[in-house]
DNA sequence: GACTGATGCGGGTTAGAG
DNA sequence: CTCTAACCCGCATCAGTC
């Protein structure tokens, strides 16, 4: 009876042991832990000061994707690529939709493509648009590291989101094909369309 | 093929801490 | 002064769209 006993603190001392191996480190560590016996799923949300470590064969992963807006962000350190979050764009008279939503935008990345997001006007209400920045670091943004190693692909968080989650990538272009379908139909460009069939 | 946007890289600056 | 972290900018590549 002992040994069974004995055996079962040695399997939660296993578990300790790997659970340690697999939270204990830092991104910035020298050595990377090595013996990874089950990687994490892909973590679309990723919040707070969260760790996890992916195959390297998992695509999202290998893309860095995150449904967070994330920018890069030269860190001086090419084995590490840190993003930092961009935040949502909201609408600045804090509509709502009919079903009683509120627009949370996804801002875009590059830098140009955002500025020019800005100056247009809220899809629901034709409001401005207003982009909250991400304070939830210590009034920085969140950051994310990503680093591969081996087979391993390690995914550090630091700070908390303190804005709603934006839309993810693939409902930001989903939004933008129903746009283009309804200004195709829109009463102004059927009309443009007529004329130029006249023409 | 031009254009736009996402993504990654790296040079450089700035501010705060030690 | 050095180190770190945040950020700006330009450049390159790639994918999707027109």
């Amino acid at each position: 009876m002992l040994k069974g006993a004995d055996a079962s603190v040695m399997e939660q001392e296993d578990f300790a042991s790997q659970h340690r191996e697999m939270t204990s480190w830092d991104i910035n560590d020298i050595k990377l832990p090595q013996h990874v016996s089950q990687t994490d799923w892909f973590q679309e949300w990723p919040d707070s000061y969260v760790k996890h470590i992916y195959s390297s064969e998992d695509k999202n992963a290998q893309r860095h994707h995150s449904s967070w807006a994330m920018r890069n962000t030269n860190n001086h350190n090419s084995r590490i690529l840190k993003k930092s979050c961009l935040g949502v764009v909201v609408c600045g008279n804090d509509c709502s939709t009919l079903d009683g939503r509120k627009i949370y935008l996804r801002p875009a990345i590059c830098d140009k493509a955002r500025q020019k997001q800005q100056r247009k006007c809220c899809p629901n209400c034709n409001g401005p648009l207003r982009l909250l920045s991400c304070r939830g670091h210590g009034g920085y943004p969140v950051t994310n590291f990503w680093r591969h190693e081996g087979q391993f692909i390690f995914f550090q968080s630091k700070g908390a989101h303190d804005h709603p989650r934006p839309e993810t990538k693939l409902e930001a272009e989903a939004r933008r094909s129903i746009q283009k379908a309804k200004t195709a139909f829109s009463p102004t460009s059927l009309r443009l369309k007529r004329i130029q069939e006249i023409e």
